[in-house]
DNA sequence: GTCAAACTACGACGTCTCTCGTACAATGCT
DNA sequence: AGCATTGTACGAGAGACGTCGTAGTTTGAC
């Protein structure tokens, strides 16, 4: 337990086969959501949810994350204080593939369009 | 005029640089409306509103096809006293190429691992 | 001009969503 | 033990959403 070492806590998160479609369109129909989608896409890590720089509240970031793990877009683990966040991606592939990267795909293309993502 | 022609009422339609992602994902979480674009992406031709046999009002169907066609998912022209409906594929494969064909195809799937469609 | 068909507008209702603030819980460090 | 860090729970408020019913409009056919 000095280690590194994911505690006690665990959080409920749906099996592959119980991901729905309509709910992980509808999680990543939120800005603040797609956003977040994209930074932990963007690199290979996990990330705590205090290291996204989201302009809402903590208690909004901590509501974003839960829509995201009960959808089933990302899988959320404790390690310590913090709460490490991944993407599904290898669920979200078995389920629907070539989704995830056309979705991301469209999102960098529409951020690079909108010029909203430097 | 005394042909199948378009009559005066024009619709409101973003234009193709308006289509927000966001928006296309959110008109296409909602079962409902999932549901219309499969239909509409399964058959070439345009179809009118009343062609769908939804488990919900006229009301309601109206309200699901305004907001296909406001997100941009949809086109609608009228013709006579029907409202013909088209997929905007052209305008979505611009914008997000692969991304309707994989929403698509993730439907399919999923319709038919849960066996709500035939 | 009348009538039926297709769709819309409007208001209503209950529910869900996004946001916040405050108070609380779990963990790790000293 | 004490304290800082990280995230949660709960409640609240404003607004959006999905649904309906009724009344109304537009068009085409007779």
């Amino acid at each position: 337990m000095t280690d590194t070492a994911t505690t006690g806590r665990t959080l409920p998160h749906p099996e592959r086969e119980g991901i729905r479609l309509e709910s992980v369109l509808h999680a990543l129909s939120d800005p603040m959501r797609l956003r977040i989608v994209r930074e932990l896409a963007a690199g290979e890590a996990e990330l705590t949810c205090s290291q996204f720089d989201l302009p809402v509240t903590k208690s909004t970031t901590t509501h974003h994350f839960r829509v995201l793990r009960e959808s089933g877009v990302v899988r959320q683990v404790y390690r310590g204080t913090a709460k490490m966040n991944g993407l599904r991606r290898d669920d979200l592939d078995a389920l629907f593939p070539g989704l995830l990267d056309s979705l991301l795909a469209a999102a960098d293309r529409q951020a690079g369009r909108l010029g909203d993502a430097g």
